[in-house]
DNA sequence: ATACCTTATTCCAAGAATTGAATACAGTAT
DNA sequence: ATACTGTATTCAATTCTTGGAATAAGGTAT
């Protein structure tokens, strides 16, 4: 299928360049398991919420999630698997990296890997948080 | 007040950063099979040297590439497998979407703009080309 | 209506990425 | 040595991205 292959690639481009921010990333990976509200990304990832409003914004416009509202809050999702096929395979390169790192220079402190370095506060008042 | 980000994500971030450009994506993709002379890069996409070679420090320094000097020339190569899982999931989130659009929007006409200012293929002098 | 809560958007300055042009560097010849 | 080929780097100008502040917009109450 030799097709316009550019137009795919301009495209896997604009996909790389939405999810090429840390805390773009943090925010997908925090969509991993039935998505998030936006007061919980907020709260989860210590930023302020114009600034997650704005990576919001950059990830759906590249189509990799969806808003739906939910009366005052909205519920972010990611959009389609392939989202996260490409976020695993991005994990998985960077985390083999680190683990030859850690290797060379000595073991580091920390626990899951791809949960890592951070823990939930505990105050976010999100609908789903509110459940527990 | 700026979170701690894990080194994983931060490195993934660098990584994602260094894959999203249309020609540093084609460049990875001209690497698939046995890696690539500058000079088959610079002819097959059709970019002055300069921009190339700039291109492929980038790649370099997000350690996706190794260079390999053979006498005058330099073969660049994919340095890890996991590298092309990321291209390859990429590049299926996008060839779905184009998929998508394309069934939508009727089949796009024949002389496609993305190929219009390229150069012409096949007289390339890298080592590999000369062989043929 | 007012007040309040949650999320989105606009504006803008600081910083980063991209590119062509010129140049430097490395290797192979004559 | 000089000339030539292939690749890398530096520089400067332009363009794009980022994030804070302020504010707008959407929704739920009283």
């Amino acid at each position: 299928m030799k097709q316009p292959v550019d137009v795919v690639t301009q495209d896997a481009a604009r996909i790389a360049r939405a999810i090429s921010h840390p805390v773009r990333l943090q925010i997908l990976n925090e969509l991993r398991e039935g998505g998030a509200y936006v007061m919980h990304l907020t709260s989860v990832l210590g930023r302020p919420q114009a600034n997650i409003s704005q990576h919001l914004m950059v990830l759906r416009e590249a189509g990799l999630v969806t808003a739906i509202r939910e009366g005052m809050t909205v519920l972010y999702q990611i959009s389609e698997p392939e989202v996260m096929a490409v976020l695993d395979a991005l994990l998985i390169l960077a985390e083999k990296r680190r683990t030859r790192q850690q290797i060379a220079s000595g073991p580091l402190p920390e626990g899951d890997v791809h949960h890592a370095g951070r823990r939930r506060r505990g105050k976010c008042r999100c609908p789903r948080c509110r459940q527990l």
